[in-house]
DNA sequence: TCACGTCAAGCAGAT
DNA sequence: ATCTGCTTGACGTGA
């Protein structure tokens, strides 16, 4: 098990999801916030390796605009050593890296211009993990996508869309369940049809499930995961007390942590942590699952 | 320096 | 019709 946190550090000063407004967009602007992005990576991931969290979830924001049609400027070539060097300093200490495309990706959208947006945000997700030459196993992680009123047909329709796709999206795209439309067993029937890993987010599967245990719900989806994938990942967060349903919790609860670990005992998957204060808590998580012997060993 | 209106994009449900 | 939340604030104008 390696463990880790989404996109942001609080400790480190900087963010590598920088951005600009599309009426300021010019190449110069592009150019330099993509460099501080990179920059800004490159001490997250040295930070990360630093403190014994291998698991990272890179921000969509990395490089403004590229599924923007006014983006023209050739970033991938600009940037191709950068890219290959965070690359390099990832495999040379076993990171595990993930992206997951915000609500506007919907590969089984009704609106065909939707869709093409979409085909071209994950076009650029595995561009940004194609240039750092990373495996398979680093996964772009994505949503069922809308209803339209016929949960049945919409997901035929998001299977049919991902058949279509580009070898290079596909080999890395996996489905993950939401927390109010499309479930554990929804997910697990479209990769039965489409051979797709399923991302499991335990939280979601807390509050829209069939009725499935922590311990059948593994059973089940790390099936998906074939050779190539590596480990299974798995989204981590609890609810927030006395706020809305969904809003994910300030800091980890290691009393509930401990007791998760204990119901996934025999299974072994990489886990991102979904909570507000980032590291802080994947740091409380290392420790915990370190002496629960759950860690892989690190050598490096 | 700071307040605050707004920001590329979709969807569903609540108001 | 408009607003809210989602994986999440922060850009940038105006004072």
């Amino acid at each position: 098990m390696k463990i880790g946190y989404p996109c942001i550090n609080t400790t480190l000063g900087c963010r590598s999801s920088r951005t600009f407004r599309l009426k300021s967009y010019s190449e110069e602007r592009l150019m330099e916030t993509v460099e501080n992005n990179l920059t800004c990576l490159g001490k997250i991931l040295r930070f990360n390796v630093k403190h014994n969290m291998l698991f990272f979830r890179i921000t969509s924001d990395l490089v403004s605009f590229a599924s923007h049609p006014i983006c023209k400027f050739g970033w991938q070539e600009y940037f191709r050593e950068q890219f290959r060097a965070v690359g390099d300093f990832v495999k040379n200490h076993d990171v595990r890296i993930s992206m997951h495309p915000s609500q506007f990706t919907v590969v089984n959208s009704l609106n065909n211009r939707v869709f093409q947006n979409s085909v071209r945000e994950l076009v650029y997700h595995a561009q940004v993990l194609d240039l750092m030459e990373l495996d398979t196993s680093a996964k772009i992680q994505i949503h069922v996508g809308g209803v339209y009123g016929d949960k049945e047909k919409s997901m035929r329709r998001f299977v049919e869309r991902f058949e279509k796709l580009d070898e290079a999206v596909k080999r890395r795209l996996v489905v993950e369940n939401d927390d109010r439309y499309f479930s554990l067993r929804d997910c697990l029937q479209i990769s039965a049809e489409s051979g797709i890993p399923v991302l499991f987010d335990v939280f979601h599967h807390e509050v829209n499930n069939f009725g499935e245990t922590i311990w059948d719900s593994f059973m089940l989806l790390t099936k998906t995961w074939k050779g190539g994938d590596g480990l299974p990942m798995v989204d981590y967060s609890s609810q927030r007390k006395g706020e809305r349903e969904g809003q994910h919790i300030e800091t980890i609860n290691l009393g509930n942590f401990k007791k998760f670990l204990e119901e996934t005992k025999p299974f072994d998957f990489d886990l991102m942590l979904e909570i507000k204060d980032k590291e802080k808590s994947a740091l409380k998580a290392i420790k915990v699952a370190s002496q629960d012997g759950r860690l892989i060993n690190v050598t490096k």
